[in-house]
Order: structure tokens, then sequence, then C-alpha cells
DNA sequence: CTCCATTATACTCATTCAGAGCATAATGGA
DNA sequence: TCCATTATGCTCTGAATGAGTATAATGGAG
């Protein structure tokens, strides 16, 4: 495709246009009852994947075909998360390189069984210290905290001291600092850098502190599943993508739920509602719930058409109308 | 790196493995003067790009060298943009697949020459229906809009019509929508789609419309660009990026100035610098500006420290305290 | 049948923030 | 001296946000 392009520049010294492998990566997710999970396939933690062929015709088309072909479930909602290369290869000079190039998939829990083949699990499995709906866990303060200190104090230098003990502040609202649910992948990232998680004490045995509670997975999945995390819970905020995870009529208390599955953490219900209501996303089916103790509610569905509508909302910015 | 994953997996019938070739591809967006501009090299308008080598140690490190080297351009701030596969390719049954890592990266214009090697030039001439700063250009209404339209019209279908007729009006604020800076990339698929853009004629030698005004660029780099601007525009809202494509000290005024000419349109003076004053996003450097007509005007810097004591500000989900 | 737990839903109130505009302060040049 | 130009401080209004109070329907326990 570049070849054009290419021909302009002066050739490298160092490297021969190798050619790579590359594999499409999903984190599939929805919302059962009221946990956010993902889907597994195999024995192990494994997040559907497969490599980019020939017949594909696109790369989103590729990632359907593999999640349908080992999950049976189709997609939906796929956006693409980010591209990634080498993460975490390990040895010396790669004969051959990989990509991988992820996608959040969201879709409703199908009725279809689990089976070996392919299994919801509970983000909160992979991230326990990540689920705040019952406050702030106390996972975080009683183990994170600490260990995550006694590695800034390990460090040698006293500015990456500082830095490290800023990094941590902010990243779980230590301090007094407000908990941000958003920064997902930093705090992986952070437990990663300190070795508390299993994934980076593979292949070197340190002894030091356990490692924190919480299932590893393959690979660099679980930093996969954390960005996929982080996305949808910044999403969710600025565009109508929690409907993807409800079904077709629902209650406004059943979708507050699923909102807080995501965001993991809980909301004030009435203003909940007063936002949902104001901005239009959604209109009275007629029905009433099919009781869940107390009081029936109105069942909604989404007003589809709000997609066409509005493109965006939020913005920052002290425009002029002129 | 997926291996193991993919042993898991049953065979796809259709695909066989292969190998792929991978062009990384970068938006290097700069603020000269009151314009801003994007990086260019060779006669053509052409992104600066080359293929992911065995030499490069990771996919930005790897674009980094080529930018350096075709351009002799260092980069600072770079963050992933999009990756696809196999735009716009035509012909049969392609042998070999070819993906593209887009990147967009912020740096400061440089003194370096200008050379045939490499140009910076105005993103609105590839896109002049994007800069709104002296009110809607009449580009828009008295050509765009007309063409468009008739493009509309010219569907079969009548919910076909009227889809697109939506599109088009949300995309370019027509029938008192409001207009949407963020929405760059929807306005060039639209006219692209529409047959308005000299990419999408490319083979295929219509007798419709003439194309808008705005130049084109090889391969599919004016969509690339477009994603480049979008994001930009987006980001400089909830993130203190704008402070990459700045002079170390500035007026507030210059960095309103920077501002408008990104997101193409104006913003309110007094309001402008509440926001920055009153987020701490700068301090007083002491020194005042070398006169630009007018009282003098103090000179400020970026606070860097922002950068660790926050890692997100905007919200939108009514939120309990607990 | 009554009381109560539970959920639904409607309002109110205070605070903050965003859009808009007015007013005043420095500067250089006509 | 007056004026154009830019800098900078402040007010006002309406909308959005966080938080809480009050009332309406249910079903189940006693």
């Amino acid at each position: 495709m570049q070849q054009q392009a290419a021909t302009e520049k002066n050739a490298p010294d160092a490297g021969k246009a190798q050619d790579v492998h590359v594999d499409l990566i999903a984190v599939v997710a929805a919302v059962n009852g009221c946990e956010p999970c993902a889907l597994t396939i195999g024995e192990a933690d494994t997040l559907p994947s497969g490599p980019f062929e020939l017949g594909h015709r696109s790369l989103q088309s590729g990632l359907r075909a593999w999640v349908e072909r080992q999950t049976g479930h189709p997609l939906g909602y796929i956006e693409q998360l980010y591209t990634f290369a080498d993460r975490d290869r390990v040895g010396d000079e790669p004969q051959q390189r990989v990509i991988s190039i992820s996608y959040l998939a969201l879709t409703r829990d199908e009725r279809a069984p689990a089976s070996p083949a392919r299994r919801w699990r509970s983000w909160y499995d992979y991230f326990p210290w990540e689920d705040h709906r019952a406050g702030m866990p106390p996972l975080v303060s009683d183990l994170i905290g600490p260990a995550l200190r006694q590695w800034a104090q390990s460090a040698g230098d006293g500015s990456l001291r500082a830095e490290r003990g800023q990094r941590i502040a902010v990243a779980f609202g230590f301090d007094d600092r407000p908990w941000n649910e958003e920064l997902v992948l930093q705090r992986y990232e952070l437990l990663y850098e300190a070795g508390l998680v299993a994934e980076s004490r593979r292949g070197r045995p340190e002894a030091g502190v356990a490692p924190m509670p919480g299932r590893a997975m393959v690979l660099d999945h679980r930093r996969i599943l954390a960005t996929g995390i982080a996305r949808l819970r910044s999403k969710i905020k600025y565009r109508p993508v929690v409907f993807e995870l409800m079904a077709p009529a629902f209650t406004l208390l059943q979708l507050q739920r699923t909102v807080e599955a995501l965001a993991g953490r809980l909301v004030h219900k009435q203003n909940f509602r007063r936002l949902i209501e104001q901005q239009e996303l959604v209109e009275e089916t007629g029905e009433m719930a099919a009781d869940t103790g107390g009081r029936p509610a109105k069942l909604f569905r989404f007003r589809h058409a709000v997609l066409a509508e509005r493109q965006a909302i939020g913005t920052k910015l002290p425009l002029t109308r002129s």
C-alpha cells in the first residue's frame, strides 16, 4: 500500500522489510446480572483471537470470524482498541515479528450454554481492585497500598521514589485524591512494574512480595482486557454505548445497575434518571416491568434515532456562537 | 505471540495464515503562526511513512526512525491513531496484505529550512471546509451543501435518501444544527462516498459534479490526516496536549490562537483565560511578551506538574461520593 | 387487613460552571 | 492628545450537577 510513498525515501541501513504475523484479539464484554464479564476461551484465561488471514475481507470481519468460530457468539458493536508489537516477548533477536490488533466488542449475554470452549468471567476476577461499588475494597488499602509503597521506597534515586509515589497516589486515589475509575490500565501497569502481578514474574522467580489477588491471563491478555475496560468506562460517559449491552426493553434501574457494573462505582439514582431522560436517550415502551419487588417500573427502550441525531455531545472549550 | 492461544482453536477453512506487510504512517502536526500544519514529504502530498522492520525496537521507535530519516524532524509526543488494512486497494485477490498503523505526532515547528524532502502545509489546504474561524466558509453552503444534497437525492431508496440527508445535516451543521468541529472524518467520508473528492474518483472517470476544492493526497493519506485532526480536536478538550505545540514561553493570546487554529473556530477570549487559569495549567514566567501591539502581555509556561497531578478531568456520570 | 420493606418517581435546593458582555489598564503610533 | 490595540478583571444569567426530601405503588409478614 505504501510502495509509492516508500520509493521516495532513502533506504534504511539496518532493517529488512520483513513480513509480519498479525493477530486479532477481542475483548468481548457483556453484563450478566450485575457483573461485567469478558468472554474467554479454552481452559486457560485466554481472550478470543486468531491470525489475520488472506480470506478475511477486513480486520473487523476477520475478528468476527474468529470470535464466532471460537465461541459461537456473534458480535454486534466493535471498536478498535490498540495495536502493539512484541509485548513481553523475551529472548534474543526474534526471527519473526508479531503484531496484535485488539478490539472491544459489546454484546448481550446470549442464552448459549457455557462450554469448555467459551466462558464468561467477571472483570473483577481479574481486577478485584477495580470494583468500588461497595466502597473502596479493603484489598486496596491493606495489600496494594503497602506493597506499592514498598516498591516506591526501594528505588535508589530520590526523584524516582517521588515520581513513583506520585503515580501510585494518582492511580489508586491515595492521599485524599479521588478515585478515577478510568485509570484501569495505569493501575495494572503499576502493579506490573512493581512485580505484583503474576505476568511480570514469569521467567524470573523473584523472592519478593506475593502477587496481588486476581486471576492472571495468558500472555498479555490481561493488559488488553484492562485497556478494553478503561475504554468502555470512558466511553459510556459521552456515547450511548451502554445500550449495546442492554436487552431491547429494560427498566431505568437495570440500566443504572449496568452502568454501575461497568464503572465499578455507584451512581445517584434520581440524578441518573434525570440525566437519561433529559438527554432523551430512551422512550417508554408502554409496558411495565415484570415485578422486581416494590412498585412496578416502566419499561424503556433505546431511542435509536439519537445515533443519527447527535454525533457527539460533550465539549470543553469556551466557544463563541457567531 | 499468540501461538499458545491459536493452538486451542479449530483452524479456519478459508484462510492461510499468510504474513503481512506493515507500514507505519505519521501525521506530524505543528502550528506555525496561526496555521495548523502537517508535515509532508516529497513532491506529492505524502505523509512520512515506512515499513516496520526487524531493526525497530517497537512500533513507535520505528515510526520515529522513519520520520527523522525522511524529514530530519525529531518527534516529541506520539500517540497511536488507528490501524487499517487494504484501504482502497483495488484489483483482484491481493497476494500480499498490507496493514497501516497510523500515529499522531505533535511538535513545534523547527527552524530547519523547508526542502523538497520536507514541507509544512496547512491542514486547510486539504480541508478548506474545516476552517470556521472566520465563520462558516461560503464553500460549505455554496458548493458542498448543494452537491451533497444532490447525491442524497440521487439515492433510489427513500429511506436511504432520508438517512443520507440526516448524515449530511449532522456532519455539516445544516438545518440549524450546530457545527461540530470534531466530525472531520465523517465529513471527509461523506464527500468520499459522494464522489466529491479526487481520491474516490481514481480509476473511475465519472462525469458527475466536479470535486470539491482542497488538495488531494497520495493513497488514503488524506483520510489518515482527517483522523489525526479529529483526534487532536477532540483531545485538546480534555488533555493538556496543546502545550506540546507551544514554545516554552508564550502569552495567553498565543495559546488561544493555537487552540483556535486546531479547532478551526474562535473561542471567547476572557472565558478562555478563565478556563486556563482556574485549571492551573500554566504559571507566569515573570517576563513580559516582546510587544505584539497593545498592552504588553505576561508570559506563561506550562506547569508540567499537572501531568502527574491529574490523570483525567472530565466526567459525565452522576456519581456518588460515598 | 395493616404495617412495612422495597422500589419508582417527582420535586426542591444549593453550588458550580459556561456563555456572554462590560469595564478598565497599558502600550505605541497618528 | 487621541485612538487603535491588546491585556486583564469582574459581573450577570441560565444550565447543569450533586445531594437530599417527599410521595406513590407494589408484595409479603404478621
